[in-house]
DNA sequence: GCCATATGGTTTTATGATGCAACCACACAA
DNA sequence: TTGTGTGGTTGCATCATAAAACCATATGGC
Protein backbone atom coordinates (compact mmCIF):
# COMPACT_ATOMS: atom_id res chain seq x y z
CA UNK A 1 0.00 0.00 0.00
CA UNK A 2 1.09 3.50 -0.55
CA UNK A 3 -1.53 4.94 1.36
CA UNK A 4 -0.64 8.28 2.81
CA UNK A 5 0.82 6.86 6.06
CA UNK A 6 -2.11 7.36 8.43
CA UNK A 7 -0.80 8.55 12.07
CA UNK A 8 -4.33 7.44 13.88
CA UNK A 9 -2.85 4.70 15.74
CA UNK A 10 0.31 6.49 16.59
CA UNK A 11 1.54 7.12 20.64
CA UNK A 12 2.34 10.80 19.69
CA UNK A 13 -0.52 13.72 20.22
CA UNK A 14 1.54 15.92 18.06
CA UNK A 15 0.54 13.29 15.32
CA UNK A 16 -2.63 12.77 16.69
CA UNK A 17 -3.66 16.13 16.00
CA UNK A 18 -2.33 16.59 12.64
CA UNK A 19 -4.46 13.38 11.73
CA UNK A 20 -7.45 15.18 12.11
CA UNK A 21 -6.43 19.02 11.22
CA UNK A 22 -2.70 18.76 9.26
CA UNK A 23 -3.88 18.87 5.75
CA UNK A 24 -3.92 22.21 3.70
CA UNK A 25 -6.96 23.69 4.25
CA UNK A 26 -8.80 22.01 7.82
CA UNK A 27 -7.48 24.96 9.47
CA UNK A 28 -8.12 27.61 6.98
CA UNK A 29 -11.90 26.25 7.15
CA UNK A 30 -11.51 26.04 11.09
CA UNK A 31 -10.32 29.99 10.78
CA UNK A 32 -13.27 30.76 8.76
CA UNK A 33 -16.08 29.23 11.05
CA UNK A 34 -14.11 30.67 13.93
CA UNK A 35 -15.17 34.03 12.07
CA UNK A 36 -18.75 33.18 11.87
CA UNK A 37 -18.95 31.72 8.24
CA UNK A 38 -20.98 28.38 8.37
CA UNK A 39 -22.61 28.18 4.67
CA UNK A 40 -21.31 25.82 2.22
CA UNK A 41 -21.13 28.56 -0.30
CA UNK A 42 -19.48 31.17 2.09
CA UNK A 43 -16.58 28.75 2.38
CA UNK A 44 -16.43 28.25 -0.57
CA UNK A 45 -16.08 31.81 -2.28
CA UNK A 46 -14.36 33.16 0.74
CA UNK A 47 -11.22 30.34 0.43
CA UNK A 48 -11.29 29.60 -3.25
CA UNK A 49 -10.85 26.33 -3.00
CA UNK A 50 -12.37 23.52 -5.27
CA UNK A 51 -15.94 22.31 -3.98
CA UNK A 52 -14.48 18.58 -3.89
CA UNK A 53 -11.75 19.56 -1.67
CA UNK A 54 -14.12 21.67 0.32
CA UNK A 55 -17.28 18.82 0.50
CA UNK A 56 -14.46 16.22 1.53
CA UNK A 57 -12.92 18.33 4.18
CA UNK A 58 -16.03 19.45 5.28
CA UNK A 59 -17.38 15.79 6.03
CA UNK A 60 -14.19 14.72 7.14
CA UNK A 61 -14.13 17.22 9.77
CA UNK A 62 -17.75 16.24 10.98
CA UNK A 63 -16.10 12.85 11.01
CA UNK A 64 -13.91 14.18 13.30
CA UNK A 65 -16.14 16.29 15.85
CA UNK A 66 -14.59 19.19 14.67
CA UNK A 67 -18.09 20.58 12.79
CA UNK A 68 -21.55 19.81 13.50
CA UNK A 69 -24.14 20.09 10.35
CA UNK A 70 -27.34 22.01 11.80
CA UNK A 71 -30.04 21.53 9.57
CA UNK A 72 -30.92 25.40 8.86
CA UNK A 73 -30.85 28.90 10.45
CA UNK A 74 -32.48 30.54 7.47
CA UNK A 75 -34.82 28.18 6.27
CA UNK A 76 -33.48 27.34 3.23
CA UNK A 77 -33.43 23.58 3.47
CA UNK A 78 -29.85 23.08 3.52
CA UNK A 79 -27.22 22.70 6.22
CA UNK A 80 -24.60 24.22 7.96
CA UNK A 81 -21.59 24.13 9.19
CA UNK A 82 -20.98 24.25 13.13
CA UNK A 83 -17.74 24.64 15.27
CA UNK A 84 -18.01 22.02 18.33
CA UNK A 85 -16.28 22.26 21.59
CA UNK A 86 -13.33 20.06 19.93
CA UNK A 87 -13.64 22.89 16.96
CA UNK A 88 -13.07 25.76 18.79
CA UNK A 89 -10.83 24.21 20.95
CA UNK A 90 -8.54 24.55 17.77
CA UNK A 91 -8.10 28.21 18.98
CA UNK A 92 -4.83 28.42 20.60
CA UNK A 93 -3.60 26.32 17.56
CA UNK A 94 -4.61 28.92 15.08
CA UNK A 95 -3.44 32.16 17.44
CA UNK A 96 0.42 30.28 17.64
CA UNK A 97 0.30 29.73 13.84
CA UNK A 98 -0.49 33.45 13.44
CA UNK A 99 2.15 34.72 16.42
CA UNK A 100 4.57 32.45 14.76
CA UNK A 101 4.12 34.49 11.23
CA UNK A 102 4.00 37.35 13.26
CA UNK A 103 7.46 37.10 14.43
CA UNK A 104 9.34 34.91 12.28
CA UNK A 105 7.50 35.79 8.54
CA UNK A 106 10.03 37.07 5.85
CA UNK A 107 7.92 39.85 4.76
CA UNK A 108 5.30 40.50 7.82
CA UNK A 109 4.16 43.36 6.24
CA UNK A 110 2.65 42.04 4.07
CA UNK A 111 0.32 40.30 6.99
CA UNK A 112 -3.52 42.04 6.36
CA UNK A 113 -4.92 41.78 10.10
CA UNK A 114 -3.62 41.70 13.88
CA UNK A 115 -5.59 39.56 16.50
CA UNK A 116 -6.18 42.37 19.31
CA UNK A 117 -8.64 41.89 22.38
CA UNK A 118 -12.39 43.37 21.85
CA UNK A 119 -12.57 44.78 24.68
CA UNK A 120 -9.35 47.71 24.46
CA UNK A 121 -8.79 46.72 20.90
CA UNK A 122 -4.74 46.51 21.64
CA UNK A 123 -2.70 43.53 19.82
CA UNK A 124 -2.80 40.27 22.61
CA UNK A 125 0.15 38.95 24.24
CA UNK A 126 2.38 36.56 22.87
CA UNK A 127 0.77 32.83 23.96
CA UNK A 128 2.51 31.75 27.03
CA UNK A 129 3.26 28.70 28.73
CA UNK A 130 3.57 28.02 32.34
CA UNK A 131 4.32 26.08 34.87
CA UNK A 132 1.72 24.76 37.43
CA UNK A 133 2.73 27.16 39.96
CA UNK A 134 2.83 30.02 37.31
CA UNK A 135 7.05 29.97 36.02
CA UNK A 136 6.88 30.95 32.54
CA UNK A 137 8.38 27.81 30.37
CA UNK A 138 10.99 28.55 27.37
CA UNK A 139 10.82 25.20 25.67
CA UNK A 140 14.42 24.10 27.66
CA UNK A 141 12.93 24.10 30.57
CA UNK A 142 10.08 21.14 29.49
CA UNK A 143 10.70 17.25 28.92
CA UNK A 144 8.56 14.96 28.05
CA UNK A 145 7.54 11.76 30.45
CA UNK A 146 5.97 8.51 29.53
CA UNK A 147 2.35 8.99 30.37
CA UNK A 148 2.07 6.97 33.77
CA UNK A 149 0.16 3.61 32.89
CA UNK A 150 -3.88 3.30 33.22
CA UNK A 151 -4.38 1.60 36.74
CA UNK A 152 -6.82 -1.27 35.51
CA UNK A 153 -7.80 -2.46 38.92
CA UNK A 154 -8.97 0.60 40.93
CA UNK A 155 -10.48 2.63 38.39
CA UNK B 1 -2.04 23.78 -13.80
CA UNK B 2 -3.44 21.92 -11.43
CA UNK B 3 -0.43 23.27 -8.87
CA UNK B 4 -1.15 22.00 -5.26
CA UNK B 5 -2.34 26.19 -4.17
CA UNK B 6 0.33 27.70 -2.57
CA UNK B 7 -0.53 30.21 -0.07
CA UNK B 8 2.75 32.10 -0.39
CA UNK B 9 1.02 35.77 -1.20
CA UNK B 10 -1.64 35.26 0.85
CA UNK B 11 -2.26 37.91 3.79
CA UNK B 12 -3.44 35.45 6.38
CA UNK B 13 -0.55 34.57 8.79
CA UNK B 14 -2.12 31.42 9.55
CA UNK B 15 -2.26 30.55 5.97
CA UNK B 16 1.59 32.01 5.71
CA UNK B 17 3.00 29.01 8.53
CA UNK B 18 0.87 26.46 6.72
CA UNK B 19 2.82 27.43 3.66
CA UNK B 20 6.40 26.65 5.82
CA UNK B 21 4.73 24.13 8.09
CA UNK B 22 1.54 23.23 6.87
CA UNK B 23 2.28 19.11 5.31
CA UNK B 24 2.51 16.23 6.78
CA UNK B 25 5.52 15.58 7.74
CA UNK B 26 7.22 18.98 8.66
CA UNK B 27 6.02 19.34 12.02
CA UNK B 28 6.53 16.26 12.90
CA UNK B 29 10.56 16.48 11.89
CA UNK B 30 10.57 19.36 13.71
CA UNK B 31 9.28 17.93 16.78
CA UNK B 32 12.16 15.47 16.67
CA UNK B 33 14.51 18.41 16.10
CA UNK B 34 13.64 19.70 18.92
CA UNK B 35 13.97 16.70 20.78
CA UNK B 36 17.73 16.29 19.51
CA UNK B 37 18.16 14.44 16.25
CA UNK B 38 20.20 16.09 13.87
CA UNK B 39 21.27 13.15 11.07
CA UNK B 40 19.35 12.30 8.48
CA UNK B 41 19.37 8.56 9.44
CA UNK B 42 17.91 9.38 12.96
CA UNK B 43 15.06 11.10 11.25
CA UNK B 44 14.27 8.78 8.89
CA UNK B 45 14.60 5.86 11.48
CA UNK B 46 12.47 7.42 13.58
CA UNK B 47 10.11 8.50 11.55
CA UNK B 48 9.58 5.82 9.54
CA UNK B 49 9.29 8.00 6.08
CA UNK B 50 10.25 7.72 3.18
CA UNK B 51 14.30 8.64 2.48
CA UNK B 52 13.20 10.84 -0.73
CA UNK B 53 10.15 12.87 1.05
CA UNK B 54 12.25 13.20 4.07
CA UNK B 55 14.85 14.36 1.89
CA UNK B 56 12.35 16.99 0.38
CA UNK B 57 11.32 18.05 3.70
CA UNK B 58 14.32 18.80 5.01
CA UNK B 59 15.67 20.87 2.11
CA UNK B 60 12.52 22.78 2.51
CA UNK B 61 12.71 23.69 5.50
CA UNK B 62 16.00 24.38 5.18
CA UNK B 63 14.85 27.02 2.58
CA UNK B 64 12.88 28.28 4.78
CA UNK B 65 15.22 29.36 7.22
CA UNK B 66 13.64 26.50 9.62
CA UNK B 67 16.49 24.49 9.47
CA UNK B 68 20.28 24.79 9.19
CA UNK B 69 22.65 22.44 7.88
CA UNK B 70 25.70 22.37 9.55
CA UNK B 71 28.63 20.68 8.35
CA UNK B 72 29.83 18.07 10.35
CA UNK B 73 29.96 17.59 14.69
CA UNK B 74 31.54 14.31 14.95
CA UNK B 75 33.92 14.50 11.64
CA UNK B 76 31.55 12.30 9.54
CA UNK B 77 31.84 14.47 6.38
CA UNK B 78 27.94 14.52 6.45
CA UNK B 79 25.77 17.39 7.13
CA UNK B 80 23.67 17.87 10.56
CA UNK B 81 20.30 19.64 10.32
CA UNK B 82 19.39 22.02 13.35
CA UNK B 83 16.94 24.26 13.85
CA UNK B 84 17.19 27.76 13.46
CA UNK B 85 15.68 30.19 15.98
CA UNK B 86 12.74 30.61 13.66
CA UNK B 87 12.36 27.06 13.85
CA UNK B 88 12.46 26.55 17.84
CA UNK B 89 10.09 29.20 17.39
CA UNK B 90 7.36 26.70 16.64
CA UNK B 91 7.20 25.49 19.76
CA UNK B 92 3.97 27.24 20.93
CA UNK B 93 2.48 25.35 18.10
CA UNK B 94 3.37 22.21 18.85
CA UNK B 95 2.13 22.33 22.42
CA UNK B 96 -0.99 23.68 21.30
CA UNK B 97 -1.76 20.96 18.97
CA UNK B 98 -0.11 18.58 21.79
CA UNK B 99 -2.43 20.28 24.05
CA UNK B 100 -5.31 19.80 22.10
CA UNK B 101 -5.25 16.02 21.30
CA UNK B 102 -4.88 15.71 25.25
CA UNK B 103 -8.41 17.51 25.80
CA UNK B 104 -10.35 16.35 23.02
CA UNK B 105 -8.87 12.81 21.22
CA UNK B 106 -10.83 10.33 21.41
CA UNK B 107 -8.31 8.00 22.84
CA UNK B 108 -6.58 9.86 25.29
CA UNK B 109 -5.29 6.86 26.94
CA UNK B 110 -3.29 6.26 23.63
CA UNK B 111 -1.19 8.93 24.27
CA UNK B 112 1.85 8.10 25.69
CA UNK B 113 3.80 11.47 26.77
CA UNK B 114 3.26 14.18 28.88
CA UNK B 115 4.75 17.67 28.74
CA UNK B 116 5.92 18.86 32.37
CA UNK B 117 8.41 21.32 33.53
CA UNK B 118 11.89 19.73 34.30
CA UNK B 119 12.46 21.35 37.16
CA UNK B 120 9.42 19.98 38.86
CA UNK B 121 8.40 17.45 36.51
CA UNK B 122 4.51 18.56 37.10
CA UNK B 123 2.41 18.71 34.01
CA UNK B 124 2.26 22.23 32.49
CA UNK B 125 -0.78 24.30 32.50
CA UNK B 126 -2.32 25.10 29.13
CA UNK B 127 -1.32 27.66 26.75
CA UNK B 128 -3.07 30.41 27.76
CA UNK B 129 -3.71 33.70 25.02
CA UNK B 130 -3.91 37.47 27.47
CA UNK B 131 -4.23 41.06 26.73
CA UNK B 132 -1.51 43.50 27.31
CA UNK B 133 -3.22 44.06 30.12
CA UNK B 134 -2.86 40.66 31.76
CA UNK B 135 -6.53 39.91 31.10
CA UNK B 136 -7.49 35.72 29.75
CA UNK B 137 -8.79 35.97 26.52
CA UNK B 138 -11.16 33.56 25.48
CA UNK B 139 -11.65 33.28 21.05
CA UNK B 140 -15.04 34.94 21.53
CA UNK B 141 -12.88 38.43 24.11
CA UNK B 142 -10.52 39.14 20.29
CA UNK B 143 -11.06 40.00 17.39
CA UNK B 144 -8.91 40.53 13.85
CA UNK B 145 -8.37 44.47 12.98
CA UNK B 146 -6.96 45.28 9.70
CA UNK B 147 -3.11 45.62 9.92
CA UNK B 148 -2.17 49.56 9.96
CA UNK B 149 -0.94 50.77 6.74
CA UNK B 150 3.16 51.35 6.46
CA UNK B 151 4.00 54.69 6.75
CA UNK B 152 6.13 55.34 3.90
CA UNK B 153 7.39 58.52 4.80
CA UNK B 154 8.64 58.88 8.35
CA UNK B 155 10.04 55.17 8.78
C1' DG C 1 -46.94 25.40 -15.10
C1' DC C 2 -42.36 26.49 -17.50
C1' DC C 3 -37.91 28.20 -17.92
C1' DA C 4 -33.77 30.62 -15.87
C1' DT C 5 -30.83 30.93 -12.01
C1' DA C 6 -28.63 30.22 -7.40
C1' DT C 7 -27.25 26.94 -3.91
C1' DG C 8 -25.12 22.76 -2.47
C1' DG C 9 -23.10 19.51 -3.58
C1' DT C 10 -21.04 14.79 -6.53
C1' DT C 11 -18.58 12.89 -10.51
C1' DT C 12 -14.98 12.98 -13.92
C1' DT C 13 -10.56 13.64 -15.31
C1' DA C 14 -5.72 15.40 -15.14
C1' DT C 15 -1.74 16.45 -12.57
C1' DG C 16 1.08 17.04 -8.46
C1' DA C 17 2.57 14.76 -4.10
C1' DT C 18 3.68 10.73 -1.59
C1' DG C 19 5.40 5.96 -0.62
C1' DC C 20 8.37 2.35 -1.65
C1' DA C 21 12.15 0.14 -3.62
C1' DA C 22 16.10 0.39 -6.20
C1' DC C 23 20.11 2.71 -7.26
C1' DC C 24 24.16 5.83 -6.72
C1' DA C 25 28.06 8.41 -4.33
C1' DC C 26 31.04 8.76 -0.72
C1' DA C 27 33.62 7.47 3.55
C1' DC C 28 35.68 4.18 6.16
C1' DA C 29 37.29 -0.60 7.37
C1' DA C 30 39.10 -5.10 6.52
C1' DT D 1 39.64 -4.64 -3.58
C1' DT D 2 35.71 -5.68 -1.54
C1' DG D 3 32.33 -4.79 1.83
C1' DT D 4 29.38 -1.98 4.69
C1' DG D 5 26.99 2.08 6.44
C1' DT D 6 25.36 6.73 5.65
C1' DG D 7 23.14 10.08 2.87
C1' DG D 8 20.88 10.78 -0.40
C1' DT D 9 18.55 10.66 -5.82
C1' DT D 10 15.79 8.31 -9.35
C1' DG D 11 11.60 5.51 -11.14
C1' DC D 12 7.40 4.01 -10.85
C1' DA D 13 2.80 3.03 -8.77
C1' DT D 14 -0.72 5.05 -6.15
C1' DC D 15 -3.10 8.69 -3.59
C1' DA D 16 -4.76 13.39 -3.02
C1' DT D 17 -5.84 17.56 -5.00
C1' DA D 18 -7.63 20.86 -8.52
C1' DA D 19 -10.58 22.30 -12.08
C1' DA D 20 -14.52 21.81 -14.45
C1' DA D 21 -18.57 19.48 -15.74
C1' DC D 22 -22.61 17.61 -14.10
C1' DC D 23 -26.69 16.91 -11.07
C1' DA D 24 -30.46 17.86 -7.64
C1' DT D 25 -33.18 20.93 -5.28
C1' DA D 26 -35.10 25.33 -4.31
C1' DT D 27 -36.40 30.11 -5.78
C1' DG D 28 -38.03 33.68 -8.87
C1' DG D 29 -39.99 35.61 -13.10
C1' DC D 30 -43.49 35.20 -16.48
Amino acid sequence: MVKRTSFEGDSCPIARSLEAIGDWWSLLIIREAMLGLRRFGEFQSKLGMAKNILSARLRSMVDHGILTTAPASDGSAYQEYVLTPKGRGTFPILVALRQWSEEFDDHPEEIATILVDSDKGRPVRKLELRAQDGRLLSPADTMLKPRPAPRRRSA
